[in-house]
DNA sequence: ATAAACTTTCAATAAATACTGAAAGTTCAG
DNA sequence: CTGAACTTTCAGTATTTATTGAAAGTTTAT
């Protein structure tokens, strides 16, 4: 296989992987793009690669910063904005894992708690109380992962990722 | 807040963080149906209670069926089929995460695989070996969470809990 | 073998999601 | 201050994904 046909194959695959997760394909290829190119890239160079429309490009683009992805730099003497891609595999983890939970784990464990608050009458009793402790189940269970996603997101790589391997042993 | 209320906002809560995910939001919301119904449900039952049609009901509950997510059982007595939710919640995310190992993480290490293949002509030697290098950092991690994967779908939860607790704390 | 009771399929349609491109907004060198 | 160089926005459009419902298929009791 030749280069350029093996950094399609990556792009495309990271998209669909990307979109699987619901994360935007356009967005996961464009990270993808960022996680193979050793230069720092501008707008145009993603919208060409990509084939892509200006509007896109920089929607996407500006999201992958949002979530700590690419870094916008300049290049002396340009005008132009250039960006740059986070290269480190287990910091592209961390930081997508961050702002899942802040997106989806958050508003999930707000609504737990708030389900806790279901009164009961005379008729509905058992079935209230079957119902809170499913709830409280799916809770704690959510609350685990909402600590251990901390703890993740915060944990330097090389700690995490030797404890880790070994408890996974 | 009343029962019925809580249930609906469970539901509506449960089908947005699966479409945020990628799963069907119909799906998610059969699925959260079942979490907190203590009885069998027949078709009938979930069509009714989520305003669908039969065909979607019917491909939804048998995914959630090849999923190991939801049992077909019967009534005696009954000609119709009836359905049983997994209410373990630490089941439910151990074929979650086995059903998703296989669909998305199994067909990218397939392809890091094939990247790897890659040759370089004189020109861009430099270029390959990058490209090489960032394919093999990118194809250790997604091995190492594959077997991670693996561990996890196959461990009893009060094992596999308490040891990890433990790490996570 | 028949027909009622049920489940599955799938083409047509609807709904949700993403993309484009031109216009508006911003920045900065001169 | 001006206008060229660039970035951002967003209404309209295209694409993708999900749903419906009727027809086809299957199962079972008699």
């Amino acid at each position: 296989m030749k280069l350029p046909e093996a950094k399609e194959k990556f792009i495309q695959q990271w998209g669909s992987l990307g979109s699987n997760w619901g994360i935007n394909r356009t967005m996961a290829q464009i990270h993808a793009l960022f996680l193979i190119s050793e230069d720092l890239l501008s707008a145009e160079e993603v919208m060409g690669e990509l084939k892509i429309s200006r509007g896109n490009a920089n929607m996407n683009i500006r999201t992958l910063i949002d979530w700590g992805l690419v870094y916008k730099e300049y290049q002396s003497g340009e005008r132009k904005e250039f960006f740059r891609g986070e290269k480190d595999i287990w910091k592209v983890t961390q930081r997508v894992m961050k702002v899942r939970q802040r997106q989806e784990l958050e508003p999930m464990l707000t609504v737990l708690l708030e389900l806790q608050t279901v009164e009961s009458d005379k008729k509905d009793k058992a079935e209230v109380e079957a119902f809170m402790k499913q709830i409280k189940e799916i809770k704690s269970f959510a609350e685990l992962a909402d600590s251990s996603l901390s703890k993740i997101s915060s944990s330097e790589e090389n700690w995490f990722l030797k404890t880790f391997m070994k408890f996974m042993k």
